[in-house]
DNA sequence: TAAAACTTTGCAACGCCTGCAAAGTCGCAG
DNA sequence: CTGCGACTTTGCAGGCGTTGCAAAGTTTTA
């Protein structure tokens, strides 16, 4: 890898870094992009060749970890059946974000969860992976119809995206988040239909 | 009505109409706050006492909606099983949604489908309703565990979300969405496990 | 070692958004 | 109907995020 590679790789990182130690220090409005330039060592105009937005900055590592899922899902045991491999996927993608818990990650989370404009973006980000997920599905069975792909998609991550926000915000540990996970699965799997409490009628 | 909320009220739909038409002429961004003021025969300050965003008067239209539904969704027929519940909220839903499309439903979909950010918006109020669900949905069946409830709403929401963005990208029909939000439903109640193509191993 | 390719920087500008105080409008009590 | 209090609109000034552009600096290649 030549100088050049390095510098930047180490140059994203420095501000990166600056970004998420401000807003822990200050808050995320009260710290500018230019405090941020200034820590970084770095001009204002360089963090956007860098980020494309101040709220990017916020997902720098979990996009990084996303993107390995991304590349390690292509490797998949023979004889799984699509729901077997579905559930692999689920769980690698847990041990990823688990694994973004890095110096900054409750932060990043806490972050995100106190404001909406960045909640909006980290939904948009579930979006564009359940995308993923709905390609992933239609390589899998290439003979499954395109709705219930993208159904059966939007399901799954999105019953996932609520245990894990959940999870997060009550600061299960991740053992408990693991068993949440597992039952979150079961119910999507086995079908709403399959919840008691949701049968029988009500007075 | 008093006069001064009526006037409120008139005001509020010229913003929201210039503003839609001029995107509709020019596109979103080549659209500023001043034109938008100017073409509603406002001063620019005062769209931000009725807006809290340019990217919000998108959404105006669908909001009311939205909000009409959650009144709505209190009546109950009785002896409903809560599942039964659900699918009836979906539909209802659905059907405001539908009703959304007003002079400007087609263009504000194309808007929002088209810019990101707006589609992060858009994501984001799916997602409160979400948690509107969740909170119907214990109330329905008060012993439900907590973290069953947040799941099923968001496998619930997350299937339902899936279906209607793709029906609305690929331009289905009223009659057509509602056959797909049906299939999508039954999926959802019976369980991935209950569809055939991820159940059998592939090669 | 010089040219080519790429990166950083400073500058200027646009547009969204906010706080504040002055001016205008409406509703109500006397 | 008149005047006072409540509410709304407006203009102004300014902060901040973001972008385009061209000059200056750095790394790679020939």
């Amino acid at each position: 890898m030549g100088l050049r590679e390095r510098k930047k790789r180490q140059t994203r990182r420095a501000i990166a870094d600056a970004a998420l130690r401000l807003f822990t220090e200050r808050g995320y409005e009260e710290t500018t992009i230019a405090d941020i330039a200034e820590a970084a060592d770095v001009s204002p105009r360089t963090f956007f060749s860098y980020f494309p937005s101040k709220e990017d900055v916020v997902f720098a590592e979990i996009d990084e970890r996303l993107a390995e899922v991304r590349e390690g899902v292509a490797r998949r045991p023979a004889g799984e059946t699509p729901l077997q491999s579905m559930r692999r996927i689920v769980f690698e993608m847990i041990d990823a974000i688990a694994a973004a818990h890095g110096e900054y990650g409750a932060i990043q989370v806490q972050l995100i969860l106190e404001r909406p404009s960045l909640q909006a973006r980290a939904l948009k980000r579930m979006n564009d992976t359940e995308q993923h997920v709905v390609e992933r599905l239609t390589e899998l069975s290439p003979d499954i119809d395109e709705v219930d792909a993208i159904v059966i998609a939007g399901a799954l991550v999105g019953g996932m995206k609520a245990v894990i926000t959940h999870c997060r915000a009550q600061g299960y540990d991740p053992e408990a988040t693991r068993n949440a996970v597992d039952r979150a699965l079961a119910i999507v799997e086995h079908g709403l239909g399959s919840v008691p409490a949701l049968t029988h009628p009500v007075p």
